[in-house]
DNA sequence: TCACCTCCTGCAAACGTTTGCAGCAGAACT
DNA sequence: AGTTCTGCTGCAAACGTTTGCAGGAGGTGA
């Protein structure tokens, strides 16, 4: 029923490969043909099969987008901008999910690579190996996660942690907390081993608390233990664990930032929007995902060329963080009463 | 360098087509040979190249799905549940952006019509005769919108709407005011028209504000507006909106709900992690999605099945709503005086 | 023994393109 | 006038599959 190529070919009356050079080659026909053939494919409503043309010519001009959570608000800007990138290059993208199992995400590379110029992997959960396993099946450009021998877009979250904890430090907080996100999450490891660093260099003491799932659950669930912890400020592994935080803290009687100090990470449109509005480390996610667009799409052949891209992050100073403790006062803080009773003693120590 | 179907058939010792029905037509192959042929797949890595069968059979198992905005968080969780009902079905699920724009609407329809099976238009901003007539040349569904010759899944707003103008009115607020979606939007219209008819019956009045774009800046637009007009109550096109008129309203001086109550639209996942909670109308945005993938697949080859899906709603109460003005009291409203002149004005009439 | 049937497999055309090669006409040299 | 070159077009093979058709092997019944 849809036109073809040779639909075209007859109405115009030329050959076929006329009409494809038309199409893929216009300064090999001749200006007049070329109109006519033009004019015909218009009426007709042709368009070339792509599936066809990337038959022959490998190029399927689609890519693949794997990321370990749609729903995850830290994605939907980087989808958005790497689809936008994408299209403007004529591309088209498909979107998968893999629920964050390294399972799935290892299938879904197989079944998306023969229909795919390469695939986007956004903060895989895979293993290394694994990953450069694959990449020899298909390109892909890995997103959150440096691997030496691929190309890779990350985020400088290292230096957003140390903005983050330097801001609390100077704030007067020595002992702070670290909700640690995913196991296998690259990010994760970076914040902490960076925090870690920052702390010492501050003369503060870092408590890791986790793995934990990326979500507000996830956050939510850590409240109990970060007040027992006796932590004075946290940085969350992301925004959404840090707003679960405060709201479970907020449960517990706590109120940030009087009591406890929080900031995230990623800067989702979200983090402006709750109360108090959230001090953060913002990543440029939309940034990423134009940059591994671009980068997947730029080398022509030479696969095998491994560009490394580190974003710059910057720490946005909102109202979840105050002032730390005032090291004269030995009040009781109020809101522990209605915490464990170990927590009132945990928090009394300090 | 991948395997193709005769490099397993020359490792297998058979010809091409007994390893073609070995995968599409297992009943037709010896057993003996079917698992021979399959261990040499196996081996080789073979995974049959979509693009080719799609050529000769018409089939291509990918869906195409157009969404206003990737980034509206009303979205995501439709992606991601159409994503997983599309690949359980061995499906994949190609992703596009229009913008809010009709134009590249339509572009992406035709851009992909040929590389999928059909395609969801979620929320289209197009005109219902387009889409008729896109719906020629590659199946459609059509979600947020009802259209009468296609096959369609909506979610109940009317109801919705109606419940949130009951929920209002029965708080005691006679001038209620409803904040706009976008132009061309099915949704807004039906809000609309719902809530004209609820107010009606409530005995009380109702003030349209906009249309307006569907995000937190458009909410945060018009409440100055909002203010303005006098009205205690506001239902608005989604949640995006409401909060952004939440934050308008507080910037201006007013607080929901003792000043204005607020309900919003969608119960995204953020409507419950602000302050006040949203109280909102919840829409089954997860079960549309995996509801048009099914109704998408679900006609065998017999296009042209109109089937309609409405999907109940349901008001969720939480903090963003409050009793009205007390009909005794006359008392300057305070926060009045850090807006305009003019809304203390028009607000004191009220 | 023959006819017929059932299972299985191979053959080759087809799907809608691209592209190297060859051919043709006319222009531009020598 | 002959040669070479340039610009354009057609021919046909190829990409990796599916599928209607035909044919061979073996079994069954008469």
């Amino acid at each position: 029923m849809p036109a073809t190529i040779r639909d075209v070919a007859r109405e115009s009356g030329v050959h076929i490969s006329t009409v494809s050079r038309t199409f893929s080659a216009p300064h090999l026909v001749n200006p007049e043909t070329r109109t006519r053939v033009l004019a015909c494919a218009e009426q007709l409503g042709y368009r070339p099969n792509r599936a066809a043309r990337a038959l022959i010519t490998g190029r399927t001009y689609n890519v693949g987008l794997i990321v370990a959570d749609i729903a995850n608000p830290f994605f939907p800007p980087l989808i958005k901008a790497a689809e936008s990138q994408a299209r403007q290059r004529d591309y088209h993208i498909f979107v998968a999910d893999s629920n964050e199992d390294p399972a799935v995400e290892e299938d879904l590379v197989r079944a998306l690579a023969k229909q795919v110029d390469g695939i986007l992997l956004c903060s895989p959960r895979m293993s290394n190996s694994l990953i450069e396993l694959l990449s020899r099946e298909v390109p892909l450009v890995v997103v959150n996660r440096a691997i030496a021998g691929l190309p890779t877009v990350v985020m400088d979250v290292a230096q957003g942690a140390r903005l983050a904890v330097e801001h609390l430090a100077g704030l007067g907080h020595r002992s702070i907390g670290l909700i640690a996100g995913p196991r296998g999450s690259w990010t994760s490891k970076e914040i902490r081993r960076s925090a870690a660093t920052a702390t010492r260099a501050a003369d503060a003491e870092l408590t890791v608390i986790g793995p934990n799932p990326p979500n507000e659950h996830g956050g939510a669930a850590t409240a109990e233990h970060v007040l027992r912890s006796g932590v004075t400020a946290v940085l969350a592994y992301n925004d959404l664990m840090a707003i679960g935080l405060i709201e479970g803290l907020h449960a517990h009687g706590a109120r940030v930032p009087r009591d406890i100090s929080v900031v995230g990470i990623d800067d989702i449109a979200l983090s402006r929007l709750i109360h108090p509005k959230l001090t953060t480390v913002a990543t440029p996610a939309a940034a990423a995902g134009r940059a591994a667009v671009d980068m997947l799409l730029a080398h022509g052949d030479d696969r095998r060329t491994t560009a490394h891209a580190s974003l710059q992050t910057e720490l946005v100073i909102r109202d979840s963080t105050g002032p730390g403790p005032d090291p004269h006062s030995h009040a009781d803080p109020g809101y522990a009463a209605a915490a464990a009773p170990d927590a009132v003693a945990s928090y009394a120590k300090e």
